[in-house]
DNA sequence: CATCCTCGTGAAAACGATTACACCGACGAT
DNA sequence: ATCGTCGGTGTAATCGTTTTCACGAGGATG
């Protein structure tokens, strides 16, 4: 492959020229169209690797995502990866599968590449490592979910009020026992949630006692599943179930099925995250929506901003609730 | 961040010796027990980047995947991710977007970063871009979608044997007039599985005439609903419907939902990709499920023996038939 | 005792770009 | 005519590694 000494013979000029050139540092008409021309003909491309290596710059972000198949998670990915290339930066992307060693490993892999910037929706809550990336000097971002101890800026969506919203669309349709499926406790969004939702419900005169919080082991539809069972098995059922995943309430849905129970009739059911498939269960069910593409973009816009020295503050963008059919029918329709 | 050179000097050896000490090139007890206590007092880590600009190796892989946020794609994706990084690689990924020129972008961008092979799941046909790659000498293969004219090794599943069962699932379970819900004409994954459909149903005597043929403008859940659509209008609509992409399903779905129709009874519904969510709508959907994981380790198998030179070969794994309820009640129950 | 390896080590040359510095010619001002 | 300035260019240092080559000490061998 050609180098760019090579480009400098054809075109009888020095490297440094031709680096000016295709920089745009010093343009002067005639030498330019040589160099250019000799680029062309070549085929040149300048080596990413080395321009790093002088620069201290690799135009790459890493992003740790805490589970890839987790559509959520997915399409935040993508949207950061889109923020990111159209703004000319490549993404690497370390997949933790909800496990802080595989999590911490890939953070040091980011390290050693140079990457420009981190990105960290972290798994567990594990911050040695993270406390380490701050240390290093390396700009970085949480996304998503917070990590106590760790200084730095945090963006994610903030369920106040469409929680607040919930427990009164709840309240109106009549829903009197609600329950909520969350996290393994001291996770801190779970937590969040679920404080949320129950001062929420208070102002309705509604309770949430600890019988109708479920925690589960793990974000998946098994342990949903799991919850709902418990549920459905107390002496007096709730009649209205929070999700606060949606791989959760996938499995939760599962059980309700499996027992002949009919959502609304029989359970209303509301799902965090409005991940696109929901609107095709039947029947679909109502959703909290993070705003999951402008979480992605203003991550990397706040990345950039401490890249490029700015002091970058945290972003908490409102998520919303969206009515659908499933806790009964909605006064529209 | 300490480099090399601090490290020589505080152990008092030259670059090389730390250099050798750390590749485990020529231990020596005491002098290695220095340096490398040198290495933990300064928290010395390598720079990847210098490294890589020596050794012409970056230990980076490209993934150019043609739609994130399609399941299929996402586990495919994650399955890379995996297999990549257990054999110490990390993974660059762009998503193309199902948009050629983005794609093309994106393989200029990994190719100007060296990494050490690349891995592209088609959009669309264009292929100039990806003979490029080949000429350049980067390793490259194919996963999920071939492409005429490229020299690369493909990974990718075989419905052969899928297809003829599911011809037969359904001709025993008394349906007639099958229909079929295929991406873009010229797709060559679309065309293949077209064919294969219609040899297999030939073999039990069922046409597959153009009429309950349908193709979608894209990969997307409307292009499946409008398909249906058409076929629900026909004259004599299908009493089967096979739709070749899991979004494409999910829409086909909806449209059935729409009308009141049921599955199976009304219609029989399967699904090509079977990703978790099928196994819990209403009914399961019966589905032909690609060995997704295996096909993403196959690919990085090969992809690795390409960057060590070995002749590295296409790979063709089998679907399997995975019968639910959506067809009609199958012996077992 | 001389010679030949072997082994560990250091000095220095790569890898391919960017950029500080020096230089040189032309041009405007005096 | 002379001097200063300025824009364009080349030389060479630099980024942080790996690796070739040479060297010297020491042990084995004749």
């Amino acid at each position: 492959m050609a180098n760019i000494k090579d480009v400098a013979e054809r075109a009888g000029v020095s490297v440094a020229t031709v680096s000016r050139v295709l920089n745009g540092h010093s343009p002067v008409a005639e030498t330019r169209d040589r160099v250019l021309a000799a680029v062309h003909e070549l085929g040149y491309r300048p080596n990413n690797v080395a321009r790093a290596l002088r620069t201290a710059r690799t135009g790459a972000l890493g992003l740790i995502i805490s589970d890839l198949t987790n559509p959520f998670f997915t399409e935040l990915a993508d949207a950061v990866e889109d923020a990111a290339r159209s703004l000319g930066y490549s993404l690497v992307i370390g997949n933790a599968g909800e496990r802080p060693e595989q999590q911490d490993d890939y953070i040091r892999t980011l390290l050693d590449r140079r990457i420009d910037g981190l990105l960290v929706s972290s798994a567990g809550t594990g911050s040695a490592m993270l406390r380490e990336v701050v240390a290093s000097g390396t700009p970085l971002v949480l996304l998503d979910r917070s990590v106590p101890g760790v200084d730095a800026p945090c963006v994610r969506a903030d369920g106040r009020a469409a929680l607040t919203e919930l427990a009164g669309h709840l309240a109106a349709l009549g829903r009197r026992r609600p329950a909520i499926i969350v996290a393994p406790a001291g996770t801190p969004t779970g937590d969040e949630r679920l404080a949320l939702f129950r001062t929420a419900l208070a102002r309705h005169d509604i309770p949430l006692p600890d019988e109708r919080v479920g925690a589960t082991p793990d974000l998946q539809p098994t342990g949903g599943r799991q919850v709902m069972r418990g549920f459905l098995d107390l002496p007096e059922p709730p009649d209205a179930v929070l999700a606060t995943d949606n791989l959760m309430a996938l499995g939760a849905l599962d059980e309700l099925r499996a027992r002949g129970l009919r959502v609304p009739d029989d359970m209303a059911l509301v799902v965090y995250d409005d991940v696109p498939w929901f609107a095709h269960t039947d029947p679909p069910l109502t959703a909290i929506a993070q705003p999951t593409r402008e979480l992605g973009r203003a991550a990397v816009r706040t990345l950039l901003a401490r890249i490029e020295g700015s002091p970058a503050e945290s972003v908490l963008l409102p998520a919303r609730l969206v009515p659908r059919r499933s806790c009964g029918e909605p006064a529209g329709g």
